[in-house]
RNA sequence: GGGAAGAUACCGAAGCGGUCAAACGGGGCAGACUGUAAAUCUGUUGGCUCAGCCUUCGUAGGUUCGAAUCCUGCUCUUCCCA
């Protein structure tokens, strides 16, 4: 019986309970209990930084890793020029390689926080990218080695691709598209045979695609390999999970600022609260039910939420990071009045509002005074049309240094600024805007 | 290669010669209520120098006093036949 110190619960017990596993192939359980077991995710290199719907599989490689096993990111290079025809998403671009590249290091960095890569344990994580074994590999030689193990209608019998040849598709799939399953699945058969990589884990939409890669594994190689899927992480009222309106939420700091991160978080629904807190934290089994209990005595507190926010914040930035993030809440959030801002010292303002976006404007501009119009709609590109900040103003929506705006008229000049510098601009309850006067 | 259907604002979908900046639904935004929630209700959702004007209904032309609506070419999509 395969054991390690490190692992209080088996891996798959420990997703289970999670709400972590959708799908498992028979057999993966006894694999992983017999001994150190390789398994990999894999992750599209679209961009330079991870967003928080990577999480899900980062979160099963760090359990994996946990539990005393070896866990393997792959960067889809080579996969991700192609686009799997069973998201919504439109067929990729290719990367040009300095790009991939860069996007790889990039995601090596972030992975890092989650993953021991560098130690001399036996299970140390592993990176490899598709594209390494793939660019050089030649058409005919794909279709004749790995082509040749699948049969089109095996293919075919696949959700991802029965829903785009059913009649309700209405955008028909390339050819390209339909290859997609047997590169993935040869990307597994790959890393079987130099990695010993018996377990490939995803979302549950990639069900059909680890599939075919155990299968061909199996008439390949004569070899047995397993699957293992998450459940797609839904949100309680249906819309996508991992989105805002300012679009992803991305684990770079640059992208998404740490009090973003922190806000993202902390506005997860009740419902949503309870899921999210066994999946993106460490928490254990027990401080769970706990938190979810208090929870329920007082939900207006909403210490789930706080806590989500707090541990996700920590685990993905830093201590400092979520204290600042936390602060920043507090004076926006709390019963900030205008009298209050003003009083902020200049270190603490720029701090509340770090990664609010600003507007910069030459002080001179406001000597003689600027119309709220002209100011919000032109000088800056806060509001992206004269009629849409009309009408927030005549809803009652627009507000100054938290002083609401009723006043279409109004003329801004210097007595607004805040020490004589900043001008806070609320669209709305969330929405925040720096101008900043130089 | 032949045939059919279609392309409308963020999305879906009406409109089929004037009263159309374009019904309706969804989404978005804002307001009320609240827990920075959910649900609900209300307003709003092309632009502007805003009771008026300007630009939009795949694209280029044409017919007409007048076109999203009719005609022609083109592009793209889906489906059927070969």
């Amino acid at each position: 019986m395969f054991d390690h110190q490190l692992s209080i619960m088996n891996f798959v017990e420990e997703l289970s309970w999670r709400g972590m596993i959708h799908d498992i192939m028979p057999g993966t359980e006894e694999q992983l209990n017999k001994e150190m077991t390789s398994a990999y995710v894999g992750i599209d290199p679209t961009a330079d930084s991870l967003h928080i719907g990577h999480l899900v599989g980062v979160m099963m490689l760090k359990h994996l890793q946990i539990a005393g096993h070896r866990p393997i990111a792959l960067i889809g290079g080579a996969t991700g020029m192609i686009g799997d025809p069973s998201g919504k998403s439109q067929e990729r671009n290719l990367l040009d390689e300095p790009t991939l590249r860069h996007n790889q290091s990039c995601i090596q960095q972030q992975l890092a926080r989650f993953l021991d890569f560098d130690s001399d344990a036996p299970n140390a994580a592993l990176l490899v990218n598709n594209y390494d074994w793939m660019k050089d590999y030649t058409f005919l030689e794909f279709i004749r080695d790995i082509g040749k193990n699948i049969t089109v209608n095996y293919m075919m019998s696949k959700d991802s691709v029965k829903k785009r040849l059913g009649d309700e598709s209405k955008t028909g799939m390339s050819f390209t598209e339909f290859t997609y399953q047997l590169v993935q699945g040869f990307d597994f058969l790959h890393l079987y045979k130099t990695h010993h990589c018996r377990l490939q884990m995803g979302g549950s939409d990639q069900w059909g695609n680890i599939t075919t890669g155990t299968e061909l594994i199996r008439r390949k190689e004569q070899g047995e390999a397993f699957a293992l899927t998450c459940p797609l992480i839904t949100k309680a009222d249906g819309t996508k999970f991992g989105k805002t309106e300012a679009g992803n939420v991305w684990l770079d700091t640059h992208l998404t600022s740490p009090y973003q991160f922190y806000q993202f978080w902390l506005n997860t629904s009740d419902e949503d609260a309870q899921k999210y807190i066994k999946i993106f934290t460490l928490l254990k089994k027990e401080e769970v039910a706990t938190l979810i209990a208090q929870h329920n005595e007082a939900p207006h507190l909403r210490l789930l939420q706080k806590r989500l926010a707090e541990e996700v914040t920590t685990m993905v930035h830093s201590k400092e990071a979520l204290d600042a993030a936390i602060e920043a809440s507090q004076i926006l959030f709390g019963n900030g009045t205008a009298d209050q801002l003003k009083k902020l010292d200049e270190k603490t303002f720029l701090a509340v509002f770090e990664g609010v976006p600003t507007f910069t404007l030459a002080k001179t501009q406001l000597e003689t005074g600027i119309n709220v119009m002209d100011l919000l709609a032109e000088t800056t590109c806060i509001f992206p049309s004269k009629g849409e900040l009309r009408r927030t103003i005549q809803g009652n929506g627009l507000s100054l240094n938290k002083d609401k705006v009723t006043d279409m008229n109004l003329l801004v000049n210097q007595d607004f600024l805040i020490g004589g510098k900043y001008l806070l601009v609320q669209k709305g309850k969330k929405s925040y805007f720096l101008i900043i006067a130089e």
